[in-house]
Formats: structure tokens, C-alpha cells, sequence
DNA sequence: GTCTATAGGTGGATAGAC
DNA sequence: GTCTATCCACCTATAGAC
């Protein structure tokens, strides 16, 4: 029963690393001797906890996807309000930009043809746990009339993630969060979201 | 006088492979390695016409952007509608992804830390003059009772185009164009534009 | 678990012949 | 304008000592 309880080991470091890494530069962008850099220790070193830049770039979308999986678990437990989970879905990607990162698998997306099929089949099963929230999120809320739209929950779930994850994209090459703001603030409203 | 009128001399060549590559690749994924073999000459050829890939990347950029200004005239051209015009402002889009393409600024964002200055300006440059034609058409539409919308036009064009690079990832990293597609539907739907 | 040392490859870029 | 040859920095990855 020795299971490591402190969550800071060596493997987390390198992760937490190798995250910022890539939500700000890209998969192919970056390399072990940045990690090596930062972690102060030798790139050899590193091949001792992930042999491969693929197999790093698995564990890497595997941790994000968990905790991104506990955070929208968090949401449900928070409201049972579909306006308010909605917010706070859009708070996350907002905390991520505010840190001056892209999404992690917005910016994998992007690398997508270059990446490992593992990480490939990792990212697209990111988007779609996403979108099956939300879409349990808007079937829930249309039902209790805490939102209206038209059409399929699924394909307005599919807007938002696109919506989102491209307002990120722009609002960061124009250094203006604001730019995500506004976005989030007209899906909102586009269901009968007001501040 | 003798200027080249075939547009297919060697350095238009050059930035038809470099700008299929980094459509697809991004910009720190391809070499000029890759354009060589695909070119069939060597490396150091390359470097006669593009010395340093950061001007490879401002001039791949400047021509997309003469190329793109030049679509959007067409569109101007082509009707008054402000209905048409976004739907063929969007058929830019659909045609890029049907080619399995990323639209080269849309992938240049999210290498966007790691491009050179000069490339970065450009980037930045491409989304302004996006924006600022869509809300034209938009302000227009809406003078004209062609299109309805709420709130100002210019935090509407901003949305359209994050929406739709969003959408272009996501299609692309999903291989369904139709989620394109869906996300474009919609956005039409909103400003009251039907099939 | 971290180190030194190194392999084998590829990156962008240059010199100089043709 | 394209070539051969080459430079040096950097890349991922491994072997083996500590």
C-alpha cells in the first residue's frame, strides 16, 4: 500500500514541464533538453520515466484528460443548473488562456497529421468526452427550461467546442483575452445566458 | 519590362510545396528537406530563393494574404447579397479543409510563440483583414434587411472567424469535414440565413 | 534514479565550383 | 540558378558507470 500520495514526484514534474511545453509552443516545438533545462536535471535522465517523446506525449493527454474529467465531475457536483455548468465549462478554457496556454489538445489538433497514432486516438477521445457532457449539459437544461436553442444537443455541443477552442487560438496570437471573452459571452447568450 | 507572368517559376513552386506543408504539418514540422525532395532539387537551392526560413514564412504569408484579399473581392464582385457573401466567404474555408488543410494562419496561430516576429506581424495582420471585411458585410446585410443580428458587427465577425478556425481543427483532427460543415449551418442560422 | 558519454540522424545555413 | 561538400547546432535515444 505504498501508493505515492505527495503527487510531486519526478514523472509529475517532467509532466507539469512538458504540459506548459506544449500548450504554449506545440509537440513538435519542443524537445527534452527544454525539459532537462528546466527540471535541472540531464536529458538521459528523462528517458528513465518516458522512454519516448510518443509514449511522453500519451501520458501527457492521458493526465490531462483525467483531470479535465474531474473538473467537469466537480461542475456537476457544484449546480444542477445548466446556465451555470455552462460557465463554468467556459471558466476552464478561460483559467487555461489566462495562463497564457492554449488547450492542450487544441494545440495537439493543430499538430495532429505529425502526432503518434496513440496520441492521435488520445486527443479525439478528448473532444469527444467534451462534447458528450455538453450535450448531456444542454439536453438537461432545454429539458428544465434553464436554456433554450434550436436544434440537436449534439451539434450545438460540437459548435461550442469549435467556437471555443478557435477563440482561444485567435485570442492568443492577438495577445487579447478579451477576444475569448466575447466569444464565450455570445455562445452564452445565444442560449438565454445573460451575465 | 520583362516581367514573369507564368507564376510558375521556381519560388512560387517553392511556396506551393511550403504552403501545402505547413497547411498541413505546421510550421516547425517541415524542412527544407521536405520541399527539396518534393521539388527534386537540393536543400542549398532553396536557400538561392528563401535564405532563411523565417523569409520563407513572410512570404508564404504574403501571398496568402494577397491571394485571400483577392477572393474577397471576388466575392464583392460576384454579388451584393451579405447572405451570399458569407456562404462564399465560408466556401473559402470549406474548400481549404475538402483539400485536407489547415488554413495556413489557423495553424500558424498555434505556432504562433515560436514564429519570427516578422511572420507573427503578418499572422495578426491576415485575421485583422478578415475581420474587418466581415464586418462590412455584416453591418451591410444588416442595413439592408439581408441579415438580422444582435450586438455590434464587429464582435460578430470576431466570433465567426473564431468559430470557424475552431471548426477546422476539429474537422480536420475528427477527418469529417461534416463537422465543418455543421459549425458554417449554423452560423448562417443565427443571422437568420437559411440553405 | 541520475549521471557521462556517445551514437546516428536531421535541422538550417554557407562556401565555392559549375 | 543549381550543384557538391560541409559546418555546427540540435534532435531522440541508448549504454553503462555510479
Amino acid at each position: 500500500m505504498s501508493t505515492t500520495l505527495t503527487g510531486t514526484d519526478t514523472s509529475d514534474r517532467i509532466l507539469d514541464i512538458a504540459e506548459h511545453l506544449v500548450q504554449t509552443r506545440g509537440f513538435n516545438a519542443f524537445s527534452y533538453a527544454d525539459i532537462a533545462i528546466a527540471l535541472k536535471v540531464t536529458k538521459a535522465s528523462l528517458h528513465y520515466h518516458f522512454p519516448t517523446k510518443a509514449k511522453l506525449g500519451e501520458r501527457l493527454v492521458d493526465r490531462y484528460q483525467s483531470t479535465f474529467l474531474a473538473a467537469l465531475a466537480s461542475i456537476d457536483r457544484s449546480s444542477d443548473n445548466a446556465a451555470l455548468r455552462l460557465k463554468a465549462y467556459m471558466a476552464i478554457y478561460s483559467d487555461v488562456l489566462e495562463d497564457e496556454r492554449m488547450c492542450l489538445c487544441g494545440m495537439l489538433a493543430a499538430d495532429y497529421v505529425t502526432l503518434p497514432e496513440p496520441v492521435k486516438d488520445r486527443v479525439q477521445y478528448f473532444f469527444e468526452t467534451n462534447e458528450i457532457w455538453l450535450t448531456t449539459v444542454l439536453l438537461q437544461g432545454q429539458a428544465q427550461d434553464q436554456i433554450s436553442f434550436t436544434g440537436s444537443a449534439d451539434e450545438r455541443a460540437r459548435f461550442i467546442v469549435s467556437a471555443l477552442e478557435g477563440a482561444m487560438l485567435l485570442a492568443r496570437s492577438h495577445e487579447d483575452t478579451n477576444r475569448f471573452r466575447m466569444v464565450a459571452t455570445r455562445l452564452l447568450a445565444d442560449f438565454g445566458i445573460g451575465e
